[in-house]
DNA sequence: TGTACATCAGTGAACGCGCGTTCACTGATGTAC
DNA sequence: TGTACATCAGTGAACGCGCGTTCACTGATGTAC
């Protein structure tokens, strides 16, 4: 489950069209890279048509089978190359973060850079999460999961560098992940130029939940 | 645009099976309350056709031409209908507010009670969001915008009342009702023994929010 | 009250299309001898 | 090194289906006289 290599060209055995009609091997990538150009701000992977990736990825109908079950199959396929994505964004984002800049704005801003950078997975995850079937949507649900856990850990450990206290750090990074999604998904449809002012409000967003978050801990604050 | 009859019958003169094989009348709001009942919690209104929608108000596929140009104008206006059932509930919820209850908490539960209530209009508005043409993506857009006025207004009126003060109250309503948005898609699909911790779980979610706000405002809090 | 007429929400039949899926096939590759 | 063979990712053709959309139509309703 290696997300390079998506747009790298067939093996080099296949090209040279040197075989008249038939591809000598087409891969599982292939196939999952003809998907996400079809991918865009208007076309989610539930509206695309399996003869349609079939066409993009330059096969016969038919051979669509011989790597996945269906449609569904691919779909979820490419939500767990999305979330494994969108983990290593922020991971690398973690390690970006300086005392200048904090763990909070320096992660909105990668994903936000990401996101202006037009990555398909990342539009897939952001877009689709309450869509389809339910194995499609348990997907999604276990990549935010394994998202939220990542986040709870640089919550807890931000807190205690700052000497403070958490309340619920799972409920908090649960929070921030769905906001951030949700953000996120609407940030996509807006035009470059207000991105800027998206990214500022997302940042503030978050910090009102950490700031909130902290402060609950601080007071003992239960009463809700 | 009353969102109530939808699911009355069919106006008096109609029924009776007297005219052979020709309705009388079909109204606008037959064919909303037809899409209504297929919309479900894996169906969303942009995998119904029209001819599906015809069907199940009883109605032959080119009649549906008589009232809308086509099924992304029935989506924007069950979307709209959606938009002012949402805020009817969260209206009446501020009513029942007592200082026995907070407001966040009875507007969270008023909230999960519709959702329950298997209400087809809410899980439209949850569900769909991120999702179709560019003129129903502005449609949802436009309702959570009216939405988070109103939450704005709420929450002013809550921190005056408490003698805080809010940081940025229009991003306060707006991460509100991103985040409630967000969680109560995804509740929907949760069986229904579940549903009670989640709608605990999004109560705190949000005081974080606003407990996160007001202490910014308290404190001038600007480093992001 | 009756009659003539315009309106327009309904109709059935038909169209061409892209879809998912199946079938029996083919031929390049890798392996065994 | 050559030959025979199994494997299996590819193929083209065909299927039946539901779809959106169009057409010319019909007949109940409301209005004018």
């Amino acid at each position: 489950m290696t997300p390079t290599d998506l747009t790298a060209e067939k093996s080099p055995v296949a090209d040279s069209g040197s075989t008249r009609g038939r591809k000598v091997s087409i891969s599982r990538d292939d196939i999952i890279s003809a998907a996400l150009t079809l991918i865009g701000p208007n076309r989610s992977v539930s509206t695309l048509s399996l003869r349609e990736v079939a066409r993009e990825a330059g096969v016969a109908p038919n051979s669509f089978y011989r790597h996945f079950h269906d449609m569904d199959e691919l779909a979820i396929a490419l939500i767990e190359l999305a979330g494994s994505s969108l983990r290593g964004i922020i991971g690398e984002a973690r390690h970006r973060a300086t005392a200048e800049r904090s763990v909070v704005r320096s992660s909105v801003e990668a994903f936000m850079e990401q996101l202006n950078a037009d990555d398909k997975l990342l539009h897939m995850l952001l877009r689709e999460g309450t869509a389809g079937s339910d194995a499609f949507k348990k997907a999604v649900e276990k990549q935010l999961g394994f998202f939220e856990e990542e986040l709870q850990a640089d919550l807890v450990r931000l807190a205690a560098h700052n000497k403070t206290g958490l309340y619920e750090p799972a409920l908090t990074a649960k929070a921030i992940t769905r906001l951030v999604v949700a953000i996120g998904a609407t940030t996509m449809d807006l035009p470059p130029e207000q991105r800027a002012s998206a990214t500022e409000q997302l940042a503030v967003m978050v910090r009102m939940i950490v700031v909130g978050s902290q402060t609950m801990a601080a007071s003992g604050q239960v009463r809700i």
